[in-house]
DNA sequence: TTTTATTGTTCCATTAAATGGAACTTGGTT
DNA sequence: AACCAAGTTCCATTTAATGGAACAATAAAA
């Protein structure tokens, strides 16, 4: 499990609730008290206050067995969150369309914490499992739509979520190093497309453009991901124009959006 | 906007900040600090600190315009609640094949603090918005999925879950009294169906079952669901057998997970 | 069954942080 | 330029969080 360290312990009560919230979520298997305790930077007593209060505030939920799980309030929250603070349900209906179009898997996501954050995923059978992806986080160094993104960003962010990057090599294609990544941006400025050629998994490709703002900047990305099982690098080529008219399409429905509110 | 209060403000500075998180939520288009402050029932002072703490927290988000919308944090969270903590990755593929096996629109959902809550979604389409309705809730009295687990309740659950609900009448079907729910509980338990024959909403229909434990208690519910303006309350029947696999296949694959974790 | 080890929960004197009234700053309007 | 409303900061007071340690419950071993 990559537990990024996003947040710092600060804020006092508020703030070292929510890392303790963080920390039940890091776990692949609801933990037991003993687990979470194990990883608590607070004392015994203090986690153990903690844990009863987001249990209280429905954040977690404690079966009788004595494992925590996170809560009902994060799904209800999250919904809302979704829809109001994302251009998620704005690309939705040309995410539909490009799915139907390449009949493959698309992918929606932006940039935060200088991760890709995925908004949303349409599988290539046509069939979602809800929430599977949406929440989901990945480099931006070795993701399509991570390098979309930050090759039509402004210098100093670009250079600020960079040096943040670990530069892990996830395969022997990842990119590893700040200035072959630097090199790279530089070709997908000048072509508009951007590929992930087996960079974060083997035998996934995927080819990417950006959403971009009227200002240039990119707020957001669309990929669209095939396995090497079945298809070629080379077979991402005949998707550019759809990809090109979706990307176009968030932009417009983005821009009437702000228009109207 | 149907703000229940499902949380007292209590557990003190933690249970306040997320009260205040809740407000924000409350709102249907981002809301400004003043907005906020309004129905605040903490001081002026109070409130912008939790705001800023909630802010440094990533929990919410404050554009430069002014406006306060929720933050990332909450998408990552429910991502892993969703997996985690509901029966809804279980039930992913049961409900793909029956959605591909009906053409239908297909929820699942569960009860929770005295409310439907949905967790999974399929439209009839075929493409799904996704967040667009996991995390959505609704009466338990009105819809056929909530008097489908109703009905398969234990009696103590029942009871305390009927004094919770207002009984207010969306539509001339709807149900409004304690003792008419009750009646149709009994007739519910006879043939192991549920409908809502427009009593949410006007020109929705569906039958609903509830996905049962190894006790014969209700632990969620699926529903098909038909507009009028297309089909009657009468189509819905031709649908009952695999609506009834469906539900047999979500309990067996909940069976399974707990038996090997 | 009894003992021992491990996990989980509560207590309360001490310490530290939350509180909120009021003053202040910012930005927009007549 | 004077005004008004929205948004932010300050700091003495109050209130709640803290965590070491004792205790309880449960599981494992003798």
């Amino acid at each position: 499990m990559n537990l990024t360290k996003e947040t710092e312990i600060t804020d006092g009560t508020v703030g070292k609730a929510l890392y303790i919230l963080d920390l039940v979520a890091s776990f692949n298997t609801p933990p037991r008290f003993f687990d979470i305790e194990k990883i608590s930077p607070f004392p015994k007593a203090t986690t153990h206050r903690f844990l009863a209060t987001l249990i209280s505030q429905n954040m977690l939920v404690l079966d009788n067995n004595g494992y925590y799980s996170l809560g009902s309030r994060l799904i209800k929250l999250a919904n809302k969150s979704w829809k109001s603070a994302s251009i998620a349900p704005l690309a939705a209906p040309v995410i539909d369309e490009l799915s139907k179009a390449s009949g493959m898997t698309i992918h929606l996501a932006k940039i935060d914490n200088g991760q890709v954050l995925y908004l949303d995923k349409r599988n290539a059978n046509r069939f979602v499992q809800m929430f599977s992806d949406a929440g989901k986080v990945a480099p931006v160094y070795c993701t399509g739509i991570g390098k979309s993104i930050l090759a039509f960003s402004p210098k100093d962010k670009t250079d600020r979520i960079i040096s943040q990057q670990s530069f892990f090599k996830y395969t022997e294609n990842t990119i590893s190093s700040a200035d072959e990544l630097l090199r790279e941006l530089e070709d997908i400025r000048k072509t508009g497309f951007s590929f992930d050629r087996e960079e974060h998994e083997t035998g996934i490709v995927c080819i990417a453009k950006p959403v971009l703002s009227k200002t240039g900047e990119a707020i957001a990305g669309i990929s669209i991901t095939l396995s090497t099982k079945e298809y070629s690098l080379e077979d991402l080529e005949v998707f550019k124009p759809m990809l090109s008219k979706a990307a176009k399409g968030i932009a417009d429905a983005a821009e009437d959006w702000f228009l109207t509110h």
